[in-house]
DNA sequence: ATAGAACCTGCAAACGATTGCAGGGAAGGG
DNA sequence: CCCTTCCCTGCAATCGTTTGCAGGTTCTAT
């Protein structure tokens, strides 16, 4: 006999599979004898319960789907060790798949982790994600679904998030109050929810009563090198001394490389902010001043809410829509 | 009827569920017009295989499980997107979990996925895991098991990893070529591994014939903070100029962060080098010699040969020890 | 003595799909 | 007209566990 089964116990006992399968399972009607008898040719013959078998008779699988644009990404290491980590606690599994930034391949997992019947769906839309129906599909057929970072605002389902627009607003300020003469955004593409707030943030804390700060955007990329050649559009532009809101990490990153070469004096002459509290962050001189976005909290919010879900535990139905703080973490760079 | 089963097709078509279950898998049995007929009424009422019933048949489930120390690392999150990337192309999916460098949650992790009757696991051993038995007993079962980087080398299965010793030999060498006068090698802590190879290959290659150059080598940590040290300790040495081999990335930029302090011109007085080729390198200035592990690739290999192995299609045994080929990549550093 | 409670245990039917075997009908050959 | 062969389809068992129900024993209380 290949496997060790309830079966392979019972007879070897003389018991019935069911007796052998209460036992296992510390049920109440069975004599405590026995179930030490079961427990130890259990341990015995090296049984191991059937998962599968189980699974489908409870008609569950206690595993959780997550969906991103790519593992390889800080941030999203960052999120997926957060899931792990509380759907560790919590007696789950995860299973990951990537979307590679392709809607298709995103179409793709979302219904391949479906059919294979997980408890619930943690997911970070792609970029190239232009549709919900495939989501809403899911939704409608009773799929436990939470979204993470970048979220789909329209769907009625949970949301994990940080306040863009507040979190802009928060280093904004915190500029103004270090009495910068100017205040720059270097902006990402506008196209990008994520951007468009970060932007509307700093407009807003410049607009303040009192304040006659004016607007100064330069819109790019958001990769190293768009922060610098935004420098250098900020230097025709003849301004030489001001305070710099960069829409991300390697936007900063790039700018502080072109500040070095121009020997501009940070954060003396001109201070920067970035935003996400990459690694690299701290490993430059100056360190950067950043908004950390709990990656790690944030998955494990999201996986929280999910099991939640999973669990019939959720208070507030499918509205919650959480927007998680930022810090500021002021270091040298301004 | 909540669920749509093969029952409920049969039922409204008046068939058998066999008939039905061999028209869905395209039977030659089966009339097509049967199949035509089946199919159309499966699209229409959302069926869905019940993928656990079917790989509780089949006694698998096309999974595979990898552990890793940490899900965040760089490294680790590049080698887990190119094993997605193979198992998505083969059918696959994976479910990972993380050991955060405890052994007690290896075990835990890898039993957890040997109950749940993966087809295969692929490791990354933690750094306090100081037994092989929990692998060994799942392996003695019949687990196919692969593992990368952390590799155990007493373990009779594949592995998949880089040659330290021949990488660090290949930078050496380098330098040597670069005609520095000494060369000084930061190393990691002896007790890992891969820190000795690393040594152990710089050494090799500082005592091929026809050089007379002699090893220093100060031992320390592997973080930013012992490369920052060492170079202190390097300056008390009376060392003015030299090239400085580091064991790691984050040691070399805390070593580079010191120069830049003292005003040391890189690569003119010194020059160093790193290794992993982590993002970080690429961002700072000057940006950084270091060796490529290819992450990506390694988690892409260690995923083929572990389908390969599932799938009976592995020709070699399980004497499979690749070691994969890094690329020094030369940039300003040195 | 006996009813009732309290305990144990087993039967058998699920869960949903797959598959060996066999039955039934039609077509074709003798 | 009968027998064989080829198609098509269904029966029923199987994968390993769980669980409602019922049967059986022992013990307690009246």
């Amino acid at each position: 006999m290949r496997q060790v089964t309830i079966k392979t116990i019972a007879d070897e006992l003389k018991l019935s599979a069911s007796t052998v399968s209460r036992a296992l399972n510390d049920h109440p009607d069975i004599h405590d004898d026995t179930k030490r008898l079961v427990n130890k040719l259990a341990g015995e013959l090296g049984y191991r319960p059937n998962i599968m078998a189980r699974n489908l008779k409870s008609r569950t699988s206690n595993q959780i789907g997550v969906i991103v644009p790519e593992i390889r990404h800080d941030f999203f290491a960052n999120a997926i060790s957060g899931i792990e980590e509380v759907a560790y606690q919590k007696g789950y599994t995860i299973i990951i798949a990537q979307s590679n930034e392709e809607q298709e391949r995103e179409i793709i997992n979302l219904n391949s982790m479906y059919l294979n019947r997980v408890s619930g769906i943690i997911v970070s839309i792609s970029q190239s994600t232009n549709t919900e129906s495939h989501f809403q599909k899911l939704i409608e057929r009773g799929v436990k679904m939470v979204f993470f970072d970048r979220v789909c605002q329209t769907l009625n389902v949970p949301k994990v998030h940080i306040d863009d627009f507040e979190s802009a607003a928060k280093v904004v300020n915190y500029l103004i109050g270090k009495n910068y003469s100017t205040i720059v955004h270097f902006a990402g593409p506008q196209s990008l929810d994520i951007c468009r707030k970060r932007k509307l943030g700093y407009e807003e804390a410049l607009g303040k009563p009192g304040s006659n700060l004016k607007s100064v955007v330069i819109e790019a990329g958001m990769h190293e090198n768009d922060g610098y050649n935004s420098m250098n559009k900020l230097l025709e532009m003849g301004i030489e001394s001001c305070a710099i809101f960069a829409v991300n990490d390697p936007v900063a990153v790039g700018a502080v490389k072109r500040m070095k070469e121009l020997k501009i004096d940070i954060p003396g002459q001109m201070g920067i902010v970035g935003f996400s509290n990459n690694p690299i962050t701290e490993m430059i001189t100056p360190r950067l001043t950043t908004v950390d976005q709990h990656a790690f909290e944030m998955g494990q919010k999201a996986a929280e809410i999910l099991i939640d879900e999973i669990e019939g535990k959720n208070l507030n139905g499918n509205q919650l829509d959480i927007k998680l703080e930022t810090s500021l973490l002021i270091r040298e760079s301004a």
